[in-house]
RNA sequence: GGAAUCAUAGCUCAGUGGGAGAGCACUUGCUUGACGUGCAAGGGGUCGGGGGUUCAAGUCCCUCUGGUUCCA
């Protein structure tokens, strides 16, 4: 089959993906194979995968392409999250450039356009799918707000009520006063921001001057409703009691005491906000104090405000701060670094707000989770960072102001309060009108996916599945969520293992972000170098756990090398066409040294490979192929066999390569897939070939040989020393002991082709040769006589030098062999070892000090 | 404040207790019948500093310095 010189991608990749559609090779349910699940962390249906998703959907790919090649049943089972507030907020953006607001629609006509949007972007996502060759079984493709999805959430819900675990209560939390909707902890950034502290004086109600608190946020005075002092603090047992008007009001607020005041911080006097600082709430708890907003859900300010009504939060403070100045209130103001909360989502501070959400209380669940988990975490750090997390947990506000998500299924009528799935009986029922956080539905992922509650069959079968892979960025937002919920509701842990890989990062080393620009789109990676080289590039170029660089250069070097295997198996093919799947039999009897070297080398390879298979190393495993395939295989037994007419060798050819390819596959499916069909197979795709293994033919003793591959590479060293051009012929003059000779002489023709000798004598006595280079090796040495290009000193101290190097190897075993230590302590193998190249050293030794006495003398 | 992680060639990074590795860059030579996106050969390292464990440490432990990240 004919070939292009030059390996493109474009073409290559061209089909592939419907072929193995039609094929069904991406199909799950071959019972008669033990089964292997991955479930796709769903991406949100907002917007386009970044490379990040690549990197992660790859190593699942990788994980599943090789595990069905290995006889598994394997499932990898697509699916998408409708992403509550960034969706919603996408929705809302579109609909605001055509001037309208959801409001106007109200809420049924909202989700039909919010529902429109999914499917449009859900196809963009399948789309680029595809371009990635992700072997994912669309005939089980989930949505989280699907019917069996949405089911199962409600199961979930409903169960928590009525154990207790969820429940309604009026509590601090972080409102993003943009989305409008509440959040959990764990969707706020703390940012360090360059704040104030403003020393502010609450005048008092029956006296002259007044008490100074100090505040980092002015403007939430208006919602004080006590000043504090620490009970035991000298300097102020005389105004505990008094009563202050908050500044610019007339509302008078009473000095109280709390030990929980610090009275290192500002004077030692702080306001308390109950309603808009979880500090100040539990103050505010223990002293019954009233607890009134000040704000609105958007941030402005309310009537408690007085003449700031109306006003933006930051616009009061700017103003209030003003007017504390020239009333004289305001003492000073001290400038500070501090965190402050940022909306994950819409990156603006939040504001810390009472307000009366659903929960779900984590205290047992956390435990469960500390005591009964079973996942093992990859790399095992990442299990402390799990454990850590859980054992400070604090309850999960779960109800979230939008429409888009799954309903909370609980209604009202009056003081009635009902949580079911439908609404009872009866007229007067209004549902609640907040929806669910959406990683309370992703957290049933690995289970609602496979149709539980049902016990359906792919539920028994395909639960708990393999290995869910993620990066350690959403640790805590889903893996931590998915074992909880896992152990709770199925009674084991939602998977196997969990495979965590870091973040990719701009070339530079920053963060990849819209905000920055310097984001690169998978899409136009793989336009350019094609998928094969991405996926190359994103699995093998960082260690498990560790952040990634994004580097044009090493998808480039990884196209190089897609062309190197294109070019070698162009070559196989132009040279073994006659071939039948049927004649790619290993014959030991047939092999020579160099199909006996390259497969020894081959099994080494395969079994290495697959130890790093295994322990999830794929830059490892890749980094092995990829040293047998460019320097053992082609380097090497390649040029070898060109000199080789036996079918044998073509027979070799054929199974090196196939055995190489279908090593690569999971990395580069593609253009593996390609160059499978080309040569003699007998599997319609590369998918269904069998995992390469080592053969039971096998010959270790070639490794001692290897020694003839040195001796050409020394010999090269010296043409390109002496700058003999290698169409020039030289002059080989090489001396050895018997065996040596018959092995040489059995490979002459290697040597003829790799130095390009016009005289080649191999003897165990050669007489002496002037003005001759000295090549030196155990037992051997090569004379090369260069005539006038010799330079006798420049060889004197070549071979000097070279006396030098075995000198300082031989003082270092030997030290090594003379410690009794090493001797009684050291395992027999490397006593041996060393033992053998103190040998090795000593020959060199004594022969390097012959040369050097006959070209003094 | 607590925790994790990184520090190895000019750059970006691998590295399994037993002689320091890759890609790119650099130097020299090469139309060798698969590949110049290539071939052949080469230069370049106190493995951040200091202690310890071990017969043996880039690798394990402690500490310091510097960077990144997460949590509070």
């Amino acid at each position: 089959m004919e070939m292009d010189k030059k390996y493109n991608h474009l073409e290559v990749e061209k089909g592939k993906y419907d072929f193995w559609l039609q094929n069904n090779l991406f199909a799950s349910g071959d019972l008669s194979k033990k089964p292997f699940t991955i479930v796709i962390p769903p991406p949100n249906v907002t917007g386009k995968l970044h490379l990040g998703h690549t990197w992660d959907n790859t190593i699942q790919d990788l994980i599943i392409r090789r595990k069905k090649m290995q006889g598994y049943d394997t499932l990898y089972l697509p699916g998408m999250d409708h992403a509550g507030i960034a969706t919603q907020a996408k929705v809302d953006q579109k609909l605001r450039a055509q001037g309208i607001s959801r409001y106007d629609l109200g809420r049924e006509e909202y989700l039909k356009i919010a529902w429109q949007w999914k499917e449009e972007y859900a196809s963009f996502i399948r789309q680029q799918w595809r371009s990635m060759g992700l072997a994912l079984d669309y005939s089980k493709e989930r949505f989280t707000m699907d019917e069996g999805l949405s089911k199962a959430v409600n199961k979930v819900f409903i169960d928590y009520y009525n154990k207790g675990i969820i429940y309604r209560g009026k509590r601090i939390i972080n409102w993003d006063i943009e989305a409008k909707t509440a959040l959990s902890n764990i969707e706020i950034e703390h940012q360090d921001v360059q704040g104030a502290l403003y020393y502010i004086t609450y005048p008092f109600v029956d006296q002259e001057g007044g008490l100074t608190v100090a505040t980092t946020r002015p403007e939430t005075m208006f919602g004080d409703t006590a000043v504090m002092v620490h009970p035991e603090d000298e300097r102020f047992l005389a105004i505990q009691g008094k009563q202050v008007f908050i500044p610019t009001t007339n509302t008078k607020i009473t000095v109280i005491t709390d030990k929980y005041v610090d009275k290192d911080f500002g004077t030692g006097i702080v306001k308390v906000t109950p309603a808009h600082d979880p500090n100040d709430f539990q103050v505010g708890k223990r002293h019954n104090l009233e607890m009134p907003l000040c704000m609105n859900e958007d941030g402005t300010m309310n009537e408690l405000a007085g003449q700031y009504e109306g006003m933006e939060r930051f616009a009061c403070r700017k103003q209030l701060v003003e007017d504390l100045k020239s009333l004289g209130l305001l003492i000073k103001i001290e400038p500070i670094t501090h965190a402050v909360g940022h909306s994950e989502r819409t990156n603006v501070i939040v504001e810390p707000r009472l307000s009366e959400q659903w929960f779900v209380r984590m205290d047992q669940l956390a435990e469960q989770a500390l005591t009964q988990n079973t996942v093992e975490f990859v790399p095992d750090r990442f299990r402390k960072i799990f454990v850590n997390w859980m054992e400070g947990i604090e309850d999960w506000c779960i109800s979230r102001q939008l429409w888009w998500g799954h309903r909370i299924p609980v209604w009202y009528r009056g003081e009635e309060i009902y949580c079911g799935e439908e609404a009872p009986q009866g007229e007067g029922w209004k549902q609640d009108e907040d929806v669910l956080d959406t990683w309370f539905s992703s957290a049933l992922w690995p289970f609602s996916t496979l149709g539980w509650p049902e016990q359906s069959e792919d539920f028994k079968r395909y639960y708990p599945n393999d290995i869910m892979v993620t990066g350690y960025d959403i640790i805590f937002f889903w893996v931590a969520r998915m074992i909880f919920q896992g152990l709770e509701f199925t009674g084991e842990s939602p998977f196997k293992q969990v495979y965590i890989h870091g973040l990719i990062r701009a070339q530079d080393g920053r963060k990849m972000s819209k905000s920055l620009g310097n984001g690169v789109d998978p899409i136009d990676v793989i336009e350019q170098y094609g998928a094969d080289s991405l996926r190359y590039f994103i699995t093998t170029n960082s260690s498990p756990g560790q952040d990634l660089r994004y580097d044009e250069e090493k998808v480039e070097s990884s196209w190089n090398y897609i062309n190197k295997i294109w070019n070698i198996s162009r070559y196989v093919m132009m040279n073994t066409s006659e071939l039948s799947a049927d004649e790619i039999v290993l014959d030991e009897t047939q092999m020579t040294f160099a199909e006996q070297w390259i497969i020894t080398k081959l099994n080494q390879m395969i079994t290495q490979a697959n130890y790093f298979f295994d322990r999830y190393e794929f830059g490892e495993a890749a980094k092995v192929i990829y040293n047998f395939t460019w320097h053992d295989f082609a380097s090497w037994y390649v040029e070898m066999a060109k000199l080789s007419e036996n079918k044998q060798t073509k027979v070799v050819l054929v199974y090196a390569l196939n055995q190489i390819i279908k090593l690569l596959h999971p990395f580069m499916p593609f253009v593996t897939e390609e160059i499978y069909g080309k040569l003699p197979n007998k599997e319609v795709s590369i998918m269904l070939a069998s995992w390469p293994e080592p053969t039971s033919i096998d010959f270790p003793e070639t490794e001692s040989s290897e020694w003839i591959f040195e001796l050409i590479r020394k010999i090269r060293t010296i043409r390109n020393e002496y700058q003999v051009s290698w169409s020039k012929p030289i002059d080989l003059f090489i001396q050895t002991n018997q065996e040596d000779k018959a092995f040489l002489l059995e490979n002459e023709k290697y040597i003829s082709k790799f130095l390009n000798p016009k005289t080649l004598e191999i003897a165990e006595d050669i007489p002496a040769i002037e003005n001759a280079v000295t090549v030196i090796l155990p037992n051997l040495q090569a004379y090369i006589p260069l005539g006038s290009l010799v330079d006798i000193s420049a060889e004197l101290t070549r071979i000097q030098d070279e006396i030098k190097r075995l000198e300082g190897e031989i003082k270092r075993c030997e030290n090594m062999l003379k410690n009794p230590n090493f001797m009684s302590k050291a395992p027999q193998e490397k006593i041996a070892e060393e033992r053998n190249k103190l040998e090795k050293y000593q020959q060199n030794l004594n022969e390097a000090k012959a040369r050097l006495g006959e070209l003094k003398g």
